[in-house]
This record gives structure tokens, C-alpha cells and sequence, in this order.
RNA sequence: GGGGGUGUGCCCGAGUGGCUAAAGGGGACGGGCUGUAAACCCGUUGGCUAUGCCUACCUAGGUUCGAAUCCUAGCGCCCCCA
């Protein structure tokens, strides 16, 4: 069973975000990748829209019998690619979540969540107040008549709509940060400077959710009114720090996942390692090398 | 040599006699989270035999019922004059 990858990556999504997402090039890639490049940056993108792409891969490559591999970074795509998970359908940025972010602004954040505990009690117990944003997203669930704390509950189980096994890296906290290191320096020789010009030059400034990326938003304001670069880029190191810290947050919460310490290993060996984990659990791949 | 200032918890920094284990920020650590998720949000951050005790605001003394806060000396750093 050859084996194609998903990606589960919120940023990788974007077309011309390859440095700073540390995207494989094109022709480096041994194996099939989906879910890179779907869209310009300056698309609004969501993981409804995602769980659609994800499952459309996933069948292509069943069709075809071979393994999906969904990797990645981004915890809720890996969980709406796979779990038992429905989005509504329609565009998420609306005029109507426009409207409410207007009203939080002018009533504040303690009036809104407010406001949503008239509607949905329990929606509202679980939502911190300065939670603006999922304030926002609860209420307009609840104007479409959807408990906020209804969908909480059925999506804390953990269901799987494929047959899948999860496999999770762990890397001791002072080598993980060690190589955060060394992978921002290795972005920038790569050239993430002049991605993000040209990324600018284009017009993807504030780009809703393609702007956020780390390594890209705090390059704007070296290369718009000189900021130090040097200040920069400490901040892209201490910005992937948490982020990775989050990512641990979120898939150690899973108890689906099977760790493997790749502290003291090579990207070769950690492959190796998950191979022969993935056996012991009886599971079988076939690598593109033994083709 | 003369004058002025300053020394606070991992870091920065507020605090000028009791309401101070010490505001606030940073960092770190931990956590939450179906449609912006590399986003958004929350908690903890001196120690312990833990509804109390111990140790703490450069060091050593002192004043006081009580001191990070006042006094004396010492040490360090900063600025101005020479």
C-alpha cells in the first residue's frame, strides 16, 4: 500500500506562502501532496471549507488504493478531515458576523456575551467573555437555531469516520526549541524576505487569515517602515514557540495518539520508527522506496 | 575630588511606614477551543508538613508595636560638575 499525503496545515493552503510554511518544493516531493496551494492568500479560507478538500483527497486516494497520510499542524483540520464532524454550509464571513463584530465593539465584550446567555445559557457557561470572537460564533449558531453547547458536547467524543491510526512526534522542549531555531534561520535564508514583498506587492497585506502566519506578519512592518529585522525575527522564533506549545496542548488532549520520540532522530529514523509502530499495531505501508 | 540618582520576584518595572508574597508588563509553564485556528481565549508563576507557617525587595546594623518603604555604614551601577 503506497501512501499519499494530506495536509493538514492551515497555512500551506495559500499559493505563495512556501518558505514561511516550509511547504516540500514541487519537485522534491516523492509522494503525492494534497491540500497544498488551494487558494490565493487572499481568499477567506475555514475548515468547513477544508473538511470538504480533505475528504475529496482522501477518496481519491482510496479510489486508487493507497494509503492517505494526513500531516499536519493544524489540530482542528486534522480533526475535521477525520472525525464524525459536520460545518453548515454557506460562506462563513457574512455581513451578519461583520454586523455582530460591530456590535462587540460598540457594547464590549461583557454585554455580548451577555447577551448571548439570554439565548443559549449552557452555549454561553462555556465561553469566556473576552472570547469575542466565539462569542460571535456562538450567537450566530444560535440564530440559526444551534446550541453552542449541544455541538460541544457531541464533538467531544472523539469518532473517527475513517479507519485511521494517529501518530503524534514529541521532541524534548529544549531540542524542540533549538530546531525552531534553526528553522527560522533557514527561512530566511531561503528567501522569506523577499516572499513576503512580493507577497505585499500583491496586494495581500491584510489578507484575513493568510496575514496571521507567522514569519510573514512580522515581516510587514520591517519591510514597510524599516523595523528592525533583527527584532523580527526574534519575535517569528518566540511566536513558533508557543505555537508549537499549542499544538502540544491540543494532541496531547487526544488520547487516540500514539507518541514516538523523535528527540535524538533524524527525519529518516523518526519515518522508520513510525513505520515499525505502525506494524506493531498491525498496520502496513509501503515507502516509495520499495516501489 | 564635588553633587545628584539608583539597586525590587526569571527579566523589566510600580510601590515612600501597616490594606504587600509585593501593581503592571515581558518571558516561561499549563490549559481551552467544529466554519479567521500559525487565529482567538483562559490560568499559574518564592517555598512548605499548606484555612497556617517560613523565606523574601543589594549587604550589615539601627529606629519603630510594625519597614521594600525611615536612619547609618558598606558594596554595585548611572548621570552631572571637576
Amino acid at each position: 500500500l503506497g501512501g499519499e499525503i494530506v495536509s493538514a496545515d492551515s497555512m500551506q493552503i495559500y499559493r505563495g506562502m512556501d518558505v514561511g510554511t516550509s511547504k516540500t518544493p514541487a519537485e522534491r516531493r516523492r509522494v503525492r501532496q494534497w491540500c497544498v496551494d488551494l487558494v490565493e492568500p487572499g481568499r477567506p479560507y475555514s475548515a468547513a471549507l477544508y473538511q470538504r478538500a480533505a475528504r475529496e483527497a482522501i477518496a481519491d486516494i482510496h479510489e486508487r488504493d493507497a494509503l492517505p497520510v494526513v500531516v499536519g499542524g493544524t489540530g482542528l483540520y486534522v480533526r475535521a478531515a477525520l472525525d464524525d464532524w459536520d460545518f453548515p454550509t454557506g460562506e462563513a464571513e457574512t455581513p451578519e458576523r461583520a454586523s455582530l463584530e460591530r456590535l462587540a465593539d460598540e457594547l464590549g465584550a461583557d454585554a455580548l456575551h451577555a447577551r448571548l446567555a439570554a439565548i443559549d445559557p449552557e452555549g454561553a457557561s462555556l465561553i469566556h467573555p473576552n472570547n469575542v470572537r466565539r462569542v460571535i460564533r456562538a450567537l450566530e449558531m444560535a440564530a440559526t437555531g444551534v446550541s453552542y453547547a449541544a455541538q460541544a458536547a457531541r464533538f467531544a467524543s472523539r469518532n473517527s469516520v475513517y479507519d485511521s491510526t494517529f501518530v503524534g512526534l514529541h521532541i524534548d522542549r529544549a531540542r524542540l526549541y533549538e530546531r525552531i531555531g534553526e528553522r527560522v534561520d533557514a527561512m530566511l535564508d531561503s528567501g522569506l524576505l523577499g516572499e513576503v514583498e512580493g507577497l505585499l506587492a500583491a496586494g495581500y497585506r491584510d489578507a484575513l487569515t493568510a496575514s496571521q502566519a507567522i514569519g510573514y506578519k512580522q515581516l510587514v512592518p520591517v519591510l514597510e517602515a524599516g523595523a528592525p529585522l533583527a527584532e523580527a525575527v526574534e519575535q517569528i522564533r518566540k511566536a513558533t514557540r508557543r505555537y508549537a506549545k499549542r499544538q502540544y496542548t491540543w494532541f496531547r488532549a487526544d488520547p487516540r495518539v500514539n507518541w514516538v520520540d523523535a528527540t535524538e532522530l533524524s527525519p529518516a529514523k523518526a519515518a522508520d520508527t513510525v513505520l515499525e509502530l505502525l506494524e506493531s499495531l498491525g498496520r502496513t505501508v509501503r515507502t516509495p522506496h520499495d516501489r
